[in-house]
DNA sequence: GTTTTTGGCAACCGTTCGGTTGCAAATATA
DNA sequence: TATATTTGCAACCGAACGGTTGCCAAAAAC
């Protein structure tokens, strides 16, 4: 079972929850409401995003607050970051992209 | 079947790919030989790196070379921004981040 | 104490995914 | 022309995905 930040925000489902969270910590039954799923498929949602720390959990007596995690999609920013360089400078072909990339398989 | 950018990124492999084309065009058969797979499965993955417009091809006798297309990469690079100003600047909290996706939604 | 609400867990289902093998078409080489 | 190389396409396979239903435990409300 891979499960890394890739996987977890290539469902649009997840990247909506991730989005709802980022605004307020929900539940999970305040979560599905906002989706035409059953609360079990958003639970599973939960789960994948919880497992690689893309959102975190606190308890409130028999409800589950989840906190969107922000850090972590650092991982996904840091990927972009040389492929960015080539569509944000004036270079838009290889050069310095091709020297971070070296640098970084080192 | 849901052909999206997030998606295609998703399988390390094919981030592999986009990596090695960035630095120069390659062959199916130039790619496969960097990886521990067969070449049909490389295919495969440039099908899927293809129909997102994340590669695009040039053909050459009975050789294709694929190029890497960074523009397509911009739709990650902008979901993300909003996220990115969490952990960027001073407000590791919602604020500016709130209003941009609520200025999104609408 | 009974009932309702909240939420996790397990089982199941159809589809997609990543991979392989086999094959055919097209170009290059002998 | 015969042969080798490059590549795409189709069929198949096991595993994972996204979803559902059913059930049970714990906390809250009555």
């Amino acid at each position: 079972m891979r499960r890394d930040v890739f996987q977890a925000i290539a469902d649009p489902t997840r990247r909506d929850i991730l989005e709802m969270l980022a605004k307020e910590a929900m539940t999970p039954n305040g979560l599905a409401a906002n989706f035409h799923t059953t609360r079990q498929a958003i639970s599973k949602h939960i789960k994948i995003l919880s497992e690689c720390q893309l959102v975190t959990q606190e308890y409130s007596g028999r409800e589950i607050y989840y906190y969107f995690n922000s850090k972590k999609l650092k991982e996904v920013d840091k990927w972009l970051q040389p492929f960015r360089e080539m569509w944000d400078k004036r270079f838009d072909q290889l050069d310095t992209v091709l020297k971070n990339l070296k640098n970084k398989r080192s």
